[in-house]
DNA sequence: TTTAATTTTGGAAACGATTCCAAGGAGGCG
DNA sequence: CGCCTCCTTGGAATCGTTTCCAAAATTAAA
């Protein structure tokens, strides 16, 4: 691998002068320019950014936590994150935590290792843990759909509970009085107060609708999750039985709706579900989702504006796109 | 931020004796185990990773391009490229390319000023570029899934063809005549030897199925491309209409069976649908999709294992896990 | 032509870690 | 007690870039 001094000695020319060449530093002149140009096309030169970020003491690499990508939410929104970042000349490293809270630890870990200039947290497993590693990461951390109640960090956050409540209000409105609720996280130990479970559990209380643990379903995620998930409503007693669910991931919803089909109920009349997300493909599914919208795209942006800020890459925050989680309505429910 | 030298003066040892402890490379003594010990949590000291990489001209990172981690075969793919990686100490960078070539090139330079040890190509747009790329990388790049016609390159390949011919020949055998075929590359121009678009060819011909270019449509990968495809294919007069189609990717076959059922086609008696991947959703589709399975655990194992060969990290090959593609009869044709 | 002002240039120092080498220290053996 | 061996240690050199500073070259002014 040529190095920018090998390049220097064929030009015939100070090491200085090639690196200014190459950054359009200062003015060059121009005999000097073609020597050097030639020089790297003979010897096939490639900037070592390594060295330039160990020297620069910032890499121009922001580091994204998701749970999973191949949760086709959070592949849009890394789509999106990556997409803006671009913009401002910043690559993107993305880590997949699945739901671990040790990979969560270990992954930020090596994110800061590699300095990267900032990390945005799409989904955080772990908040005590958090909470001690946020100071030495100070306003270069962005959650994302996520909150802290231990720390005060930079944060993009949409109204969950409102929208949660809206949903279950829509049920609620077509008669359902029993209605089963499941989520991604766990329940009840930690992020009990995860505002979409708190919405389900105020709503329930609010209207006067038993909370039964038994119609709370934790660490849900997957299309095969909701396919067990499925089979364990179908096997309640008809008196037990919801006559809805509402999920906190389309990709259950969807797995959920093929297993119910396979037991001969029908979606919505027997059991109606709702969805979360608006996953691509939530309106191909056997019976197009009704979900809660999240706007991913305006999402990504004020996470990235919000971190770019905050790192003094950018003036203004300026923009402020709408946030609003919308019920989309479609035959599921 | 602390660095090593801190560390030294802090614990009042020199910088060699804070390494090797860290590294665990030679033996140092208890007393100033803990020294070092209690500097480095005093200091909260980090490793600077991008300084180890300089020096020891080896970053543990490997690069993987895909054309859009969107698409859950791909998002897929990645997952398991990543598990896989991670096992012998490797950081992933994951990019998009979109199926620009223009984005190719850049993020393909852009992974080799970040030096990474490896790239894994999982989706090739231009493969003149990459004959022209290759040599500079020479055994760090690894073809996954594609094959360059150009410059021989270690490659994971598996036999499309073979697949393609016997998707085509279950339709043939229950009786289609008229077969489109949905690709996402482009036809006629470029890779018009892909080995799907080939096997296509050549059956039509075996066969004496007429080639129209009608029935032939390129740049289609996601659900929505589907959907006009459906739209396409229902204001097709009724004699030229196909009665089945094979498409190269499961979305679009969804939002096809979606399309066609909104313009009251029954799918399969009316046009049969034959996907590509099996990806996690076929199989909650409106109708279950008939789909060529790619095993894509084998494939990020052996991808892995031939790049780590090539990289002198493993010394045998060893496994040779089953690359078989695997045609999966469900509703839709 | 001389002097001053300006532009261009070369190269040393720095970024933070690792490794090599020489030297210091401990322990064993006679 | 002295000598040899082996283990532990400190620190210089190195990786490839950027930046700063002083010197050289060029241009402008007198």
């Amino acid at each position: 691998m040529a190095t920018i001094s090998e390049i220097a000695k064929t030009a015939g020319v100070g090491v200085g002068t090639v690196s200014r060449y190459l950054n359009h530093r200062d003015t060059v002149s121009a005999a000097k320019q073609k020597q050097i140009q030639t020089a790297i096309e003979q010897l096939h030169y490639t900037p070592n950014a390594i060295a330039s970020q160990l020297r620069a003491q910032s890499t121009n690499n922001i580091g994204v936590l998701v749970s999973r990508i191949s949760n086709p939410f959070f592949a849009q929104l890394f789509d999106a994150l990556e997409r803006e970042l671009h913009r401002y000349g910043f690559q993107v490293m993305v880590m997949q935590t699945h739901d671990d809270p040790e990979a969560e630890r270990r992954f930020l870990d090596q994110l800061k290792q590699q300095q990267v200039d900032g990390v945005i947290l799409a989904s955080v497993e772990n908040s005590d843990l958090l909470a001690q590693l946020a100071p030495t990461y100070a306003k270069q951390m962005v959650l994302l759909n996520e909150e802290s109640l231990q720390v005060a960090l930079p944060t993009v956050s949409l109204n969950h509970y409102q929208a949660t409540w809206d949903a279950l209000n829509y049920l609620y409105d077509q008669g359902h009085r029993r209605i089963s609720y499941a989520t991604g996280g766990n329940y009840p130990s930690t992020h009990h107060g995860r505002s979409r479970t708190q919405a389900y559990l105020d709503f329930c209380q609010a209207h006067g609708l038993i909370i039964d643990d038994q119609l709370i379903f934790a660490q849900q995620h997957t299309l095969t999750d909701g396919q067990q998930l499925g089979t364990k409503l179908s096997q309640l007693a008809p008196n037990l039985r919801p006559t809805a669910i509402f999920s906190n991931s389309d990709e259950v919803a969807v797995g959920l709706i093929n297993q119910l089909q396979a037991q001969h109920f029908r979606v919505p009349d027997d059991i109606a579900v709702v969805g979360y997300d608006d996953q691509p493909f939530a309106k191909f599914a056997p019976v197009p989702l009704t979900t809660v919208r999240q706007p991913v795209l305006s999402m990504a942006q004020v996470a990235v504006d919000q971190l770019l800020h905050n790192l003094g890459k950018i003036n203004t925050p300026a923009l402020q796109p709408d946030l609003g989680l919308q019920l989309i309505i479609r035959k599921s429910a």
